[in-house]
RNA sequence: CGCGGGAUGGAGCAGUCCGGUAGCUCGUCAGGCUCAUAACCUGAAGGUCGUGAGGUUCAAAUCCCACUCCCGCAC
């Protein structure tokens, strides 16, 4: 088929590449490129980085709302836009510019976690299933009717980022295949539930400063979801810690939370945290035992949000 | 020229401000104790202190200059 692909960050890149090896690509939209990395150097998206690669042409507009921004899409002429963690909304005059219109590629089973960050959400959430979910578009915040579905477990050591990739790894597929049975009409749309909405507000880089004032089991989900970005982080001392990998333990205690305890054993409102990998600002990731040979963290210590 | 941290025996760090015997917690090796041990005791090896036959100095890990490589923030 002849299609339009739009998207930005990594997760969006294994949806290109599938995309790419089966069908023709006219053209890719992405964000476009941003001041990032140290020095603050315009970098393009990895979607962007592929598309040049490859020879297929680029659009980065900042909007649609220009009307040749709309002209320029509808005269793409493709069959269908695939879109991936692009970032920007679509105009209606978009989402119906091609025979098989607008098909999002979504990281969560919806109607459940729509919108910007269904992973972090799910595993904050400590659900135990996710996936992936191929929707028709529509002009609402992913409401769109439902083409097709793939699930999977979220492991108890799973974080945002591992489930990012177990995502990335079957979106190819799933989009394939998608494919393959809307060309054929074998695709049947299915309207949304209206029960079960949940909304994935998008990460602020505050949730990850943590507070032990609460259940552990709970604390451990949130962690996970917030690795590898923003990151889950205490203060000690005026220096920040993060937290790179953590544990739940079954502990009873009448300690503060907050509380260290033997074996690296931080004290919540209900159970305990043990601390496996920290890290210090500018510093690597080290596993406890050898971060506490060159910083002193004594047992006793109260670990809090506050420096 | 966005901001900041760092480079010291195999690992993680201190020492750098206020130049002058290179130290800590481990690891390694040898020996001892022990029924035994990742426990304990004793001893040993191992470092041109990131690079520059740079600058200053009687003397530089430490002060000055240039460079390389890591990391965090910011997004």
């Amino acid at each position: 088929m002849k299609t339009v692909f739009m998207g930005t960050p990594d997760f969006a890149l294994a949806a290109l590449k599938a995309l790419h090896s089966k069908h023709d690509v006219v053209c890719v939209y992405t964000q476009p490129p941003r001041p990032s990395g140290r020095g603050h150097k315009l970098t393009p998206s990895p979607v962007h980085q592929y598309a040049l690669e490859n020879n297929i042409p680029v659009r980065c507009p900042a909007t649609f709302k220009p009307q040749e921004e709309k002209d320029a899409f509808r005269n793409l002429q493709a069959d269908v836009a695939i879109v991936a963690a692009y970032g920007l909304l679509l105009p209606k005059a978009c989402l119906n510019a091609f025979r098989y219109g607008c098909i999002n590629i979504h990281g969560s089973l919806l109607p459940r976690w729509r919108g910007a960050a269904p992973i972090q959400r799910a595993i904050m959430a400590g659900d135990q299933e996710t996936g992936i979910t191929l929707m028709q578009m529509d002009a609402g915040m992913d409401t769109g009717d439902m083409l097709m579905k793939q699930k999977f477990p979220i492991e108890k050591k799973d974080t945002a980022g591992s489930v990012f990739e177990k995502m990335a790894r079957l979106s190819g597929n799933v989009l394939l295949s998608g494919l393959d049975l809307l060309e054929k009409g074998e695709l049947l749309p299915e309207k949304q539930p209206q029960e079960g909405i949940t909304y994935a507000a998008k990460i602020a880089k505050e949730e990850g400063l943590i507070s032990f004032d609460m259940p552990a089991a709970e604390l451990d989900c949130k962690i996970r979801a917030l690795l590898p970005w923003p990151g889950a982080w205490f203060y000690y001392k005026g220096e920040r810690i993060s937290v790179l990998e953590a544990e739940p333990v079954e502990i009873e205690h009448s300690n503060q939370p907050g509380t260290l305890c033997k074996e690296m054993i931080v004290s919540c409102k209900t159970g305990g945290l043990k601390l496996k990998i920290l890290r210090r600002d500018g510093k690597k990731a080290l596993p406890v035992e050898e971060f506490l040979r060159g910083f002193d963290l004594p047992e006793g210590t109260l670990l809090n949000a506050a420096i």
